[in-house]
DNA sequence: TCCTTAGTTCAACAGTTATTGAACAATTGG
DNA sequence: CCAATTGTTCAATAACTGTTGAACTAAGGA
């Protein structure tokens, strides 16, 4: 079973903005970028909010090609589509994530210690 | 008569993003980036929406910072607040700007050329 | 098999957003 | 003073957004 994604010519700059301008989905993609080549579950951020609220944000993050979801198992594993906004939007995502490192943000993500039932 | 704007420590990352994600707006601020150093009054964005709309988008950029308008008589001249983003956000605006004129974008803004009654 | 874990979907809701036309204010020029 | 120009404000509306709890699906482990 997999998700829908974007692929990387689809993804829009005005969504992807949009989809960033909300505090909850900066602060999971800042700690995506912080984790960056881990794989994570939703799990691992709800700190940021309710698992519903989650599942809703996650699938804004997702739909605007911004990260990718991968099932496995009852987990979904989420990474950052770096190379891709890379190559569609240069040196956007990287500006975004200093700024946000600069700003007064949101309480940090606690690092659940999670095994992943595979 | 002054219109009220955020100082340079108020900008927030997610509000500009937020401003950033419509269409509409993006287009100002491309428009604007394009003819730097030249202020533009509303008129000059005419093509982008009825002069209610446009009201209504250029108070939404002035009020998250990223544009300053200024009265001079009956009109008020817009520029970008580059180096107030670029001190808050290095490389933000660069990149989106960027990134603006790889997208397929919403039609170009003409050149209204007018007189400004000072 | 049954229970648990991970996450989605749904309906509902309050709040916000974009857009419009009509009315208004302020300035400039005749 | 009168008229034209520039732009704002207002009320109305339709659409979208973020948030919630309850119900659900799917997979894994005992």
């Amino acid at each position: 079973m997999t998700l829908p994604h974007p692929n990387t010519d689809q993804i829009s700059l005005p969504i992807v903005l949009g989809v960033l301008g909300d505090p909850t989905r900066l602060a999971i993609v800042r700690y995506l970028a912080s984790k960056e080549g881990v794989p994570l579950n939703c799990s691992q951020f709800l700190d940021l909010g309710s698992k519903t609220n989650l599942s809703y944000h996650l699938a804004k993050l997702r739909e605007a090609g911004v990260t990718r979801a991968e099932v496995v198992g009852t987990n979904r594993m989420i990474t950052l589509r770096r190379a891709d906004l890379d190559a569609r939007f240069p040196g956007l995502l990287d500006s975004v994530i200093a700024a946000a490192g600069a700003e007064p943000a949101l309480p940090a993500v606690g690092g659940h210690e999670i095994e992943i039932s595979a």
